[in-house]
DNA sequence: GCGACAG
DNA sequence: ATCTTGTCGC
């Protein structure tokens, strides 16, 4: 990997931020689910678009060699083209996506899911399922713990928690509602469907 | 050397 | 994320 000039990529997420807009998200019919899975120097990110009883629509992926590291706060900058690109090659425009990654709970609210939902101009909902510096680690509360730009879930029989925050064009409680809606499971329905694919996709060839 | 910020 | 099997529990 080469040097990255991570003081100029500071100023991107900045602007990226500041592009971010919360406002209530209207028609939601086609949800999509974006994931990535790596093996070596390859990454590989698939896209689901399901329907709001579940059903998968369709799907796409993008594939190629990783060009940035994995740099805690930058992760956009290593997921976020390739999470775009597979969105882009949807035939359907997905009126809302899950991401996996954070969205406005970032340092300088510029997660993952805001990138993607900046750059594409569709609502996004960032879910992670670990803690950034700062943020709960263990289950020791029950329900909602609402953070700054986020929410904490703690649920029945979970150890951690898993973090909710609005990506772009979406309501912290909007999220929520949708997060509960996809989630039978720790894990919301269209981000584990992007996540099998992609993990048997990158296991063939 | 220690502590450690998503994937 | 990745390296990796069985196994405890609802």
């Amino acid at each position: 990997m080469r040097d990255f000039d991570l003081k100029s990529l500071r100023k991107k997420q900045k602007e990226y931020s500041s592009f971010f807009r919360e406002i209530e998200v209207k028609k939601a019919e086609n949800f999509a689910g974006v994931d990535c899975h790596y093996k070596s120097e390859k990454i590989i990110c698939c896209a689901v678009l399901i329907g709001i009883h579940g059903e998968i629509i369709e799907e796409s992926i993008t594939e190629g060699k990783t060009f940035f590291p994995y740099i805690p706060t930058f992760l956009a900058f290593r997921e976020g083209p390739w999470m775009v690109n597979s969105i882009r090659k949807l035939k359907t425009v997905p009126d809302l996506i899950f991401v996996d990654g954070n969205g406005r709970l970032h340092p300088l609210g510029a997660g993952l899911a805001v990138y993607v939902g900046v750059k594409l101009n569709i609502p996004t909902i960032g879910f992670s399922k670990n803690p950034m510096k700062g943020y709960p680690k263990e289950c020791s509360f029950n329900g909602e713990k609402f953070l700054k730009n986020g929410v904490a879930i703690c649920r029945k029989g979970w150890k951690k928690p898993v973090f909710i925050s609005s990506g772009n064009l979406i309501t912290l409680r909007k999220s929520l509602e949708f997060y509960n809606l996809f989630s039978p499971t720790k894990i919301p329905i269209p981000i584990r469907l992007a996540h099998q694919r992609a993990r048997l996709l990158i296991n063939e060839h």
